[in-house]
DNA sequence: TATAGTCAGATAGTCGACAATCGACCCTTA
DNA sequence: TAAGGGTCGATTGTCGACTATCTGACTATA
């Protein structure tokens, strides 16, 4: 935050890409087209391009060469065998990884995510509620020391948020998800990396339901 | 392998340069320049950064905004922490998804890289052998109908095969790895499921010894 | 009518040039 | 001599134009 960082066109326009995609805006299916991009967005082909192959390799959308490109859609099998269970991996390992490295700032970052979480449900703005959720995660993510762990959890999380986006659900247990978040930062102000670690597949495993049967295959 | 297609520019450059990399040829923390890599192919820079895009994003450069980019180096923390865990469960998954489909071609495709492995093994070019083998889990995690076990798995693999690869390692028992694979076929000829899923397990701690302690702490 | 050939529009692939930024060097100046 | 500031080469960021390819429609022909 301290830092203002310069961010190209490429990432911006990413960001916002995803944002609509994930927001239903643009839904599975939605053709693509570079051109047409560029000139709402003010940026030449170039830009655009690149940014479409990061979403791409994010599993956002699908290409094909010299036809075009559509949003990607994701299917239940895929989310519940593949993704999730890999999501869990990844964030029980920067936990594990970075536990200890959380300071007064880590929890002032979750305090300000929990914060924009109750006013997400005083707006019942219900992407600003799942824009936020996903900003605590990344703060998990990001507090672990080994950086492909980000790397790895950007290809993968946007692609579960896709898929629950589709579905109509939690509008009604907002709440309930905000207390989930805030009984997990307790957990983590205790240290205990294996409780830490419990918790966060708990966690996710319970928002991400109504699905069951995860996990029970690891070994 | 039967419908001859096309190959952007872009794809042909990314297995170039990943080759190179993996290959030691680039090794970790070598600058790369756009431009002298575009003369050096006769392509565009345009081409060169979408294929830098694509090597960064699978997690083999790091690039920074106008400074330049580096080859990346890997970690055995994030490696036998974070990459193995995932890249075994991704292609349990993709066994568990796909295992059922294998038909003939598949076990003449399985067959084709065992040719490889072993003529490799005769010529002693350890470079084939690692090309061989990532194509034999290229064909099990192709083999599932999901693509993003392919797509994900893409963005793993590289990493790991970078660490072994700058570890002398392994030179010497390449004919052990060659009996592995084949017992692996094997076991997939039976179609057990859960068998296989066990076999690729230990295959994939196996032959990424000498390290221990993996994946025993899943829940 | 059915098939094959041709054309045109839309779109992605590629290119060369210009703009912005960075880092190191040099020059001033106290 | 050391601190500050400007200049310049190297490198990435962005752009607009040209080329290749795909798709569907139209046409000719047996």
């Amino acid at each position: 935050m301290a830092k203002l960082e310069r961010i190209s066109m490429k990432d911006r326009l990413a960001t916002e890409l995803r944002r609509k995609i994930l927001a239903g805006v643009l839904p599975p299916h939605s053709r693509v087209v570079e051109q047409d991009l560029a000139d709402e967005y003010g940026v030449s082909r170039a830009v655009v391009r690149e940014t479409m192959l990061v979403l791409e390799l994010q599993g956002l959308i699908i290409s094909t060469p010299y036809k075009g490109s559509e949003v990607a859609s994701i299917s239940r099998t895929e989310v519940e065998g593949l993704l999730l269970p890999l999501r869990i991996h990844i964030e029980q390992f920067a936990i594990g990884e970075g536990l200890a490295l959380f300071d007064a700032d880590t929890f002032e970052d979750f305090g300000r995510v929990l914060a924009d979480m109750e006013r997400a449900i005083y707006n019942k703005d219900i992407n600003a509620f799942n824009e936020a959720d996903m900003r605590f995660h990344a703060i998990i993510v990001d507090g672990c020391p080994t950086d492909s762990a980000r790397s790895i959890w950007d290809s993968i999380h946007p692609r579960i948020r896709m898929h629950f986006a589709m579905q109509t659900g939690r509008t009604g247990a907002l709440s309930e998800f905000l207390e989930d978040h805030k009984r997990l930062v307790d957990v983590f102000r205790t240290g205990d990396v294996a409780a830490s670690r419990e918790a966060i597949a708990a966690h996710i495993i319970g928002t991400n339901e109504p699905h069951l049967g995860l996990l029970d295959e690891s070994a």
